[in-house]
DNA sequence: CTAACACTTCAAGCGAACTTCAAGTCAAGG
DNA sequence: CCTTGACTTGAAGTTCGCTTGAAGTGTTAG
């Protein structure tokens, strides 16, 4: 009855089909193809023209969404992963977007900060319409 | 030869341009026309077809970039300010909208924290391929 | 043979928050 | 009168990160 992780195509398992990398990712296989399609996810090799990835592509894949979640946008995670030409150079530019994202998570919480003030004060100041209130971003 | 401030249409200047508020926003005239027909910016005055808007809409506009800042979006700033049928009851949903607001803001500040953790792990992991580190969101 | 099933592709769609464009209106100035 | 400049409108376009759909392929089970 066992219906899980059976691999019937190419009785050889030759990596893992999209599917089960959606499944041990909770990606869906669409967003698979777009990470390739966005040069995200190098093109795994096919079987009969199916994608078949190396168990690797797994942890690949949280790393990938490790840097959304840090805010990368998905063409900085290109330019992350295998941006920087084919002989790639040491990671000081790895270094320097992370250091770019360190700062702009920096001005991140300052705002964070802000917005959390600002609304209690609005919560505290109890005018009725908001128009009432007043204000201020700061920048 | 001042060219600034100028209101040549309606000698007896009934209110602000779009132009004037725009300049005075630094938001654009595009957007102040989209607030107004997502239903935030309530309709102005008019001369001629144009717009003539009262100075406190430079306040209004402030607040709602505020509220935009703090994370709200366009319709959920629409139902803060005049979203609450005709005889508004007291601020207590705006209240409930700043505490779901608040609540967010937390996790927020959780995941910008474990960003720049992990940012900064990695920066010191020395990886040469992303590929390499292994990086774990947590949630 | 046929059906089930997981995969393939390409194209189009979505939602948010605007921006841009084309075509038209209006008042003032020379 | 004609141009200039700021405004008007509605429709369509933009960006991002995918999702959805249609149509087709290949393998396996019955």
């Amino acid at each position: 009855m066992e219906r899980s992780a059976q691999i019937r195509h190419s009785r050889e398992t030759p990596g893992l089909t999209i599917g089960e990398v959606a499944r041990r990712t909770g990606l869906r296989p669409s967003a698979l193809r777009y990470y390739e399609s966005a040069g995200v996810l190098p093109p795994p090799a096919r079987v009969n023209g199916q994608r078949r990835y190396s168990p690797d592509v797994v942890r690949l894949l949280r790393t990938v969404r490790f840097a959304q979640a840090a805010g990368f946008s998905v063409a900085e995670v290109r330019t992350l992963f295998h941006g920087f030409g084919a002989h790639v150079p040491p990671p000081a530019r790895w270094r320097k977007l992370a250091d770019r994202k360190l700062t702009e998570l920096d001005a991140l919480s300052v705002r964070v900060e802000r917005m959390r003030r600002a609304l209690q004060l609005a919560k505290e100041c109890g005018c009725v319409r908001m128009e009432d209130c007043d204000f201020d971003i700061g920048s």
